[in-house]
RNA sequence: UGACCUAUGGUGUAACGGUAGCACUACAGAUUUUGGUUCUGUUUGUUAAGGUUCGAAUCCUUAUAGGUCAACCA
C-alpha cells in the first residue's frame, strides 16, 4: 500500500518540487499570467493559462492575472474584457481583482531613479538610429554612447525633466548601464523607459514615460511576489537581465523560467497575423469559428474542459514542437461522446417513401439522449409515411462494403424500423428525386422479435414534423499545416487560405426536437459530428457551427 | 563569424547509469440499432562518430541539424 506513485514531472514541476524542498520561498508558489491588452486570446495563451494556473492550483499557490499594460499605443480596455472572459471561461480564477502593471508605474519609477542613483542608468540623447548602431550585431560587440558617462546628478535632472514632459517623443531615453560587448544583445544597455505622450487607458494622462517591458515585467513580478514566473522560450535571452535589475535593486528574487510555445497544426498564433485575417475579411471576426482565439474555438464549439486536457496532453518541455490538430479534435471527440445529446439533422436531404406505410398517418417513437449516458433520457421523434434521408446514403450501384441502401438492401432507420429499399425515381436530367422502400412492421425499434436484419443503420427526419436549419459547416483555415514555414519563399498565409473552410448549408432538415435549443448547445448529429448551436439563431431558423466530425470509417 | 536553447516512432511526451513506456495517428480484428463509442492486437524510435562504464537515450568530447537574439513592441 506504501507504493508511491510514479507519476511523472514535467521540467517546470521538477523545479517547483526542488525549491519546495529546499524550503525556497516558504513553501509558497504563486504565479502570474501577464497577457498584453492588445489582441484577443488565443490557443498559444491557453497553454500559458493551464501551465500557470495549472501549476499553482498543484502545488496549493496562486496566480494573478495582471496586464501588461506598458504600451499605452495599442492597448485597449476591449480586450481587457475579453481576455479577463476567456481566462474564466478557461476556469482559472485570479486572485483578487485583476492586476495592471500601470498600477505601478509610480513605483517603476521610483525603482529607475534608484537605478540612476546608483550609476546603474543614464539617460541618452542618441536617436533610435544611432542606438541601433551603436548596438553592433549579434557578432559585433556595440560601443558605448557618448552619454553613457553623464553624471548621476545630470541623469537624475534629466529623467525628471522626461517625467514632467518638458522633452519631446523619441528625444531621450532612459538606459540601463550594463554592458555594450556583452554576447547578449539585450544587456547591451538596454532601453528601460521612453517618452510617449500619449493617453493611457487606466492612468490617463499622468504619465508621458513609460517603462519598457524589461523594466516592468520582471519588476511587477517581484512586486507581487511572485517565485515562479514563466514564460516562453523567446524571453530567455532576457532572464540576465531580468536577474541583473532584480539585484541592482535589491528586490524580491522572482524566478524565470522558459517552456516552448505550443504550435498547432493549422493554426496560427501571431497576433498580427490573426488581426489581418480579421481586417482582411478572410473571417468574420475575433470569434469567427475558424479562428485560433479563445473566442473562435468556443463559438466553434470547443469545450473548456477539451481545450484543458489537450493542452495537458500536449505536454511541456523546452524543444521546439508541432502539435497534431488530431489531438485537439480527439480531446473535444472525447468530451463531447459523454457530454452531447444526439439528434437526427439531415445535411443533404432527399426524399424517402414508405409505400406499404398508410397515407396520412403517423406515430411518435422514442430515441436515446446520448447513450454514452443512461440519465440523459429520451425524447420523442415523429415517424411518418414520407422522410429526409442523406442523400449518399443511397448508391445505385452499391460496392460490396457499401452498408446502406442500395435496390434489395435492408436498412434499419434509426430508433424506428428496417426498411427494404425497392427503388428509385430520377427526373428527365439523371437527378435523384425520390427512393421508394417498404417497411417491416415488427421490427420498430425496442420491440423487434422479427429476426430480420439490416447492414447498416441510418438517420432520417420525417418530412412531415422536419425543421429547415441551416448548417456552417467548418474545417482548418489553412491547406497546409504550417502555412508560415514558406515566408522564405515569399509566400504568405494566405496562399495557404482555405476556400473551403466554411460551407453553409440552407437545406438541411432537423428533428423537431432542436427546435428548443439553445445558442451554446452542444450536440451530436448521428452519424455526422458534433454541433453547437450558433449565436446567430433565430426562433425560425436555428443555425448549427460543426465543431468536429465524427471520425469516419470505411 | 558570437551567445544561448534544443535533439527519443508519423506527431507529442516519459524513462534522472540498469527491460525504451504512454497518448494521438495509422493499420488489423471483436462488439455495436451511429461505418461513432468501447475492447484487443500490430507496425514504426534514442541525430552521428568517438570516449567513460560490467552496463549509456541518460555522463564526457566533437560533429550535424533545428530554433532564438541586433523594436523607443511585449
Amino acid at each position: 500500500m506504501s507504493e508511491v506513485s510514479k507519476e511523472s514531472l514535467n521540467f517546470i514541476e521538477e523545479i517547483i518540487e526542488q525549491d519546495l524542498k529546499e524550503g525556497k520561498y516558504n513553501g509558497r508558489v504563486q504565479t502570474r499570467f501577464p497577457p498584453e491588452p492588445n489582441g484577443y486570446l488565443h490557443i498559444g495563451h491557453a497553454k500559458a493559462i493551464c501551465i500557470s494556473f495549472g501549476l499553482a492550483n498543484k502545488y496549493g499557490g496562486h496566480t494573478n492575472l495582471r496586464f501588461d499594460d506598458t504600451n499605452p499605443t495599442t492597448e485597449e480596455t476591449e480586450f481587457v474584457n475579453a481576455i479577463k472572459r476567456d481566462v474564466k471561461w478557461l476556469g482559472f480564477e485570479w486572485q483578487n481583482d485583476a492586476l495592471f502593471a500601470s498600477n505601478y508605474f509610480d513605483q517603476l519609477y521610483q525603482f529607475a531613479v534608484d537605478l540612476i542613483k546608483k550609476g546603474f542608468a543614464y539617460v541618452d540623447n542618441s536617436t533610435a538610429e544611432e542606438i541601433a548602431l551603436m548596438k553592433g550585431t549579434p557578432t559585433k560587440p556595440g560601443i558605448d554612447s557618448p552619454y553613457r558617462s553623464r553624471t548621476i546628478e545630470e541623469n537624475v535632472l534629466l529623467f525628471e525633466e522626461m517625467k514632467n514632459g518638458i522633452h519631446p517623443d523619441g528625444s531621450m531615453v532612459l538606459r540601463a548601464k550594463v554592458d555594450m560587448a556583452s554576447p547578449n544583445m539585450l544587456m547591451r544597455d538596454p532601453l528601460i523607459y521612453r517618452i510617449k505622450h500619449e493617453h493611457h487607458h487606466r492612468t490617463g494622462d499622468k504619465w508621458c514615460i513609460y517603462p519598457m517591458y524589461d523594466f516592468a515585467h520582471g519588476q511587477s513580478d517581484s512586486i507581487e511576489q511572485i517565485t515562479h514566473s514563466l514564460c516562453s522560450l523567446e524571453f530567455i535571452h532576457h532572464r540576465p537581465l531580468y536577474d541583473w535589475f532584480i539585484e541592482k535593486l535589491g528586490i524580491f528574487p522572482s524566478k524565470q523560467i522558459e517552456f516552448a510555445r505550443m504550435n498547432v497544426e493549422y493554426m496560427i498564433t501571431s497576433k498580427r497575423k490573426l488581426l489581418n485575417l480579421v481586417n482582411e475579411g478572410y473571417v468574420t471576426g475575433w470569434d469567427d469559428p475558424r479562428m485560433p482565439t479563445i473566442s473562435g474555438m468556443r463559438r466553434r464549439g470547443y469545450t473548456a474542459e477539451s481545450i484543458r486536457t489537450f493542452c495537458d496532453k500536449a505536454g511541456v518541455a523546452k524543444r521546439d514542437n508541432m502539435i497534431s490538430i488530431n489531438l485537439l479534435e480527439s480531446c473535444v471527440r472525447e468530451d463531447l461522446n459523454k457530454v452531447a445529446n444526439r439528434a437526427m439533422v439531415v445535411l443533404n436531404p432527399v426524399k424517402i417513401t414508405i409505400t406499404n406505410y398508410p397515407e396520412g398517418s403517423s406515430e411518435i417513437l422514442k430515441g436515446e439522449n446520448n447513450s454514452e449516458n443512461p440519465e440523459s433520457g429520451h425524447h420523442d421523434i415523429p415517424f411518418g409515411r414520407s422522410l429526409w434521408i442523406e442523400s449518399d446514403d443511397y448508391l445505385e450501384e452499391a460496392p460490396k462494403k457499401y452498408f446502406r441502401l442500395t435496390p434489395g438492401a435492408n436498412v434499419r432507420l434509426k430508433n424506428a424500423y428496417i426498411i427494404n429499399c425497392t427503388s428509385a425515381i430520377y427526373d428527365e436530367n439523371g437527378n435523384l428525386t425520390e427512393i421508394l422502400a417498404t417497411y417491416y412492421p415488427n421490427t420498430r425499434s425496442g420491440s423487434d422479435e422479427s429476426g430480420i436484419s439490416a447492414k447498416g443503420t441510418i438517420h432520417w427526419v420525417s418530412a412531415e414534423h422536419g425543421l429547415a436549419c441551416e448548417i456552417r459547416d467548418y474545417s482548418r483555415l489553412f491547406t497546409v499545416p504550417n502555412p508560415t514555414a514558406f515566408e522564405d519563399e515569399g509566400k504568405t498565409i494566405y496562399d495557404f487560405y482555405n476556400k473551403a473552410s466554411l460551407i453553409v448549408k440552407k437545406d438541411a432538415i432537423m428533428e423537431p426536437w432542436l427546435a428548443n435549443c439553445k445558442p451554446g448547445e452542444h450536440f451530436q448529429f448521428l452519424r455526422k459530428g458534433y454541433y453547437v448551436v450558433d449565436e446567430d439563431s433565430s426562433e425560425k431558423m436555428k443555425v448549427f457551427n460543426l465543431t468536429v466530425s465524427l471520425k469516419e470509417g470505411w
